[in-house]
DNA sequence: CAATAATTTTCACTATGTGATAATTTTGTG
DNA sequence: CACAAAATTATCACATAGTGAAAATTATTG
C-alpha cells in the first residue's frame, strides 16, 4: 500500500525519528561522533545537532568525551543493568547454567536468548573451560531468526499466525534455510521439531560448531527464548550430544520453575549474583 | 518570560523530550508499561503515547512483551556491547584487573569506574574468591562524586575550573563529605591526593569495604576514571593494603600502556550487523 | 590573556506533533 | 475458526514546537 514514489527519495523523517537516528549513528565501527559530523550526516543544522546532542546528553544515553565529540552514556549501562536484574528469565537462568555448563566438553559455549518482537538476541552466556572457538551468538547480537539450533527452537513455537506472515514476509529467506519453499513443508518441519522439544544443528551459524537448542516457556506457555548449547563439532560426539540434550532440556524446565516461582514483584534485592 | 507561575508546576517538555522521557519510566521498580499507562503518567493522549511507543521499538530501544506491555529493548543490549567493545579503558582493563584480582584477599572486589560528563559510574567489575560482603560500586550504577576511594581519587583529578564550578554547585555535599566547608580546604585536601597518587578510604560507601583508589588518564594526562580494590575490612590489615596498593597503580599504569598502544581503529571482529 | 573553536540564543516561519474521533488490526476465548 | 473486546493505527484541522541563518556567548588552547 504505502509505495513510495520514484521522485521523493529521500525519506522523510520526523523529528523524534531524527533524534533517536543521532543514537543509532554510534555504532562499533564509530564509537564516537562530533556534532558537526553528525549534523552532516543527518543533514541537518549545527543548532539543530546540538539541540539533540544536548537532550540525549541529558538523559545520559550519549557523553562527552575529551574534544569536541561524544560517545554512548551511562544511561546504556545504567538500563543493561535494569534488564540484567529485572528480566525474569535471565534471573532465572544464571544460576542454572553456571552449573549446566560443567557438564559440557571443553571448548563449549552456553547461551539464553529471547525473543525481542521477531528477533532473537543473545542475553547471556557462560563459557567454558579450555580455548574457545568462535561463537557468533555473544551477548548483544541480534541473530537470524531461521538459522541456528537457538533460534529455529523458538522459530517451531511461535503463534501460527505469526509463522504466517513471516513466511509471507521472508520466504525466500526461510527457503534457503532449508525449509523448503512451501508453507506446508516449512509447517511441517516446526511441527517435527516442537513434538522432539529440542534440535540440534550442525555449522548452520559458525563452522566447527554444534547446537543444541532448547525452548523456554512462560508461565502461559508463550515461548521466550531459548537455552542452547554451542559446542566444539570436533569434541560433540554422538554421546556427548546425547548426554547433554537431556540436561539442557532439564536446564530450561529449571529456568521455567524458578521464573514461575519467583516473587513477580521483581524489586526485591537489588544485588545482582554473579559468579566469581 | 515564560515563568510559570506556581499553579503551573509541570515542566513544558518539547516533544523530543516527552520521547526519551517514555524511556525513562523503565527502571528496575518497574521493568514493563503499557502505552496507556505511560500516555497517563505523561499526561498525553494514547495516540501520542502509541506514536512514541513505536518510535523507540523501531528503535529497538523498548520492544513489546506479553500482554500490552513493554519492556527495554534489544538495542540496549547491543550498546552495552558496542561500549564493551569499544571503550579504550575497559578493553585495556579486562586482562589486567583479571591479572590483578588474584593477589587480593578472598572477599575482594576490584572496580573499572569511568567519569561520565560529572558523575562516575563503574563499568566493569571483577570480583575476588570467597563470600562477598555487599558492593555498593555495582557495574551500571552511578555513583557519588564526592564519598568513596574510588570517586574521590577521580574528583581530585578533574579540571580547576571544573572543581571550582562543582564547589559552587554541591558546596553542601562536599562539606558533608569531609573536605572542609571551604574553597581552599577543598583545593588543598585535592592536591595531597593527587600528590600522592592513590587514595585509601574507610567505609565511605559500604561499611566494612576499605577502598583503594588510584588514577587512570588518557594519552593527554586527562582523568578518564579510576581502578580501584573494595578489600573486606576484616581481611584488609595494614599490610595487605601496602601490598596492594602500588600492584593497583601498575594496574593502572599497565592499563594505560596498553591502551595507548592499542590500534587507534577499534573494528577487530568488524561483523556486528543483524544478520537478519 | 588573546585567538579560535564550540555551543547557545534569537527570531521569523512552517513543518511536525497533537488530540478527538473513527477505522482497523490484533488478541483472547468459547 | 469465528466472535467480541482490546489494542493499535489512520484521519484531519489546528497550533505548538522544531527549524535554519546569523549573531552572541561561552569554552578551549596556545
Amino acid at each position: 500500500m504505502a509505495q513510495k514514489q520514484t521522485a521523493d527519495f529521500e525519506t522523510r523523517e520526523s523529528s523524534g525519528d531524527r533524534l533517536l537516528a543521532v543514537l543509532a549513528l554510534f555504532t562499533i565501527e564509530r564509537s564516537e561522533w562530533t556534532v558537526e559530523d553528525a549534523a552532516a550526516q543527518l543533514g541537518v543544522s549545527a543548532p539543530t545537532a546540538y539541540r539533540y546532542f544536548k537532550r540525549l546528553t541529558v538523559a545520559g544515553l550519549i557523553s562527552p568525551v575529551s574534544g569536541a565529540s561524544y560517545t554512548l552514556g551511562p544511561a546504556i549501562i545504567q538500563m543493561d543493568r535494569q534488564i540484567q536484574i529485572s528480566d525474569p528469565m535471565l534471573r532465572a537462568a544464571r544460576g542454572v547454567m553456571h552449573d549446566l555448563i560443567g557438564h559440557a566438553a571443553e571448548g563449549s559455549a552456553l547461551l539464553l536468548c529471547r525473543l525481542f518482537h521477531d528477533r532473537v538476541m543473545c542475553v547471556h552466556q557462560v563459557l567454558g573451560r579450555g580455548p574457545q572457538a568462535p561463537v557468533s551468538y555473544e551477548r548483544g547480537r541480534l541473530m537470524p531468526l531461521f538459522r541456528g539450533a537457538t533460534s529455529k527452537i523458538i522459530l517451531a513455537h511461535l503463534q501460527l499466525r505469526t509463522l504466517k506472515s513471516l513466511f509471507e514476509r521472508d520466504g525466500a529467506e526461510i527457503a534457503a534455510a532449508g525449509f523448503g519453499g512451501t508453507w506446508d513443508a516449512f509447517r511441517t518441519s516446526l511441527g517435527a521439531i516442537r513434538r522432539d522439544g529440542f534440535i540440534v544443528t550442525r555449522g548452520e551459524i559458525d563452522a566447527g560448531r554444534v547446537g543444541i537448542g532448547v525452548p523456554v516457556f512462560d508461565k502461559d506457555r508463550t515461548i521466550l527464548g531459548s537455552l542452547s548449547f554451542a559446542l566444539s563439532e570436533a569434541r560433540a560426539g554422538t554421546a556427548l550430544i546425547e548426554r547433554l540434550t537431556p540436561l539442557t532440556v532439564a536446564g530450561a524446565r529449571d529456568i521455567e520453575r524458578i521464573m514461575n516461582d519467583a516473587p513477580s514483584s521483581q524489586v526485591s534485592s537489588a544485588r545482582l549474583r554473579v559468579a566469581r
